[in-house]
DNA sequence: TACATAGTTAACCAGATGGTTAAACATTCG
DNA sequence: CGAATGTTTAACCATCTGGTTAACTATGTA
């Protein structure tokens, strides 16, 4: 079991929940920085970008360095790891039908069910 | 590179945002099944539960069947593994800050940089 | 100085979210 | 039938979200 900090964990599922901050994520991982740049694929106004990069920030996964007017951002995947981390305790029910089979078994006995290894 | 719903990863991660979903699945993967039993360690009303079960019914994170006046949900994970995919594509990122250490060194220098392998 | 560029902040708006209580629905049971 | 149980629906509310435009701050440049 992973220790989960969940206000944490809320900001970064919460960012990642837009598909418009997901594709800033990837810019980010192909080299893009400045705002302005990062801005131009996504067909909406700069304080509209302004916003999501915020967001971003607050969860943690980019850092804003200014150069002059310039603010240079940088991906932070840590947080991914901690998300990542907690997605991959279910993995076991995605890999092998073998529970949801198990389980379907007992319900078609109907009533409760311990189950639980 | 793998392929992504956009709307369906909308779904899932908007789901996971909330720590309640989380506490649920967690339960859900412990084999709690009904909601009534899936409701009482969170401290709010029936109907908030029954909203969070909906949200994560449509994120496609859980199926439900019913037995009589009995909702019995069954954890479904197979969206987690689509989420788990999309996360995973960050994973140099946290792995090595190697990438971050060239782009670091690129910086102080100052200037644009073409970066990108 | 004056103008252009990079970006944020402010004010606003429509719609979603997360919760509430009260009522309704569906099923089981005496 | 009538009452209890399990769950949803309806109506409501405060707050958050994702977008807008307009105005502002800060920096670079002629």
């Amino acid at each position: 079991m992973v220790k989960h900090s969940s206000a944490a964990l809320n900001r970064v599922f919460a960012a990642l929940a837009d598909p418009t901050r997901r594709r800033i994520l990837s810019h980010l991982a192909r080299g893009d920085k400045c705002v302005t740049h990062l801005a131009r694929p996504h067909d909406m106004s700069l304080p509209a970008v302004s916003k999501h990069l915020r967001i971003l920030e607050r969860a943690g996964l980019l850092r804003r360095r200014r150069y002059g007017r310039v603010h240079e951002m940088q991906l932070e995947a840590k947080p991914l790891k901690q998300a990542a981390q907690w997605v991959e305790e279910y993995r076991k029910f995605w890999e092998g039908s073998l529970d949801r089979l198990a389980d379907y078994l007992q319900k078609t006995t109907r009533q409760s069910s311990k189950k639980k290894t």
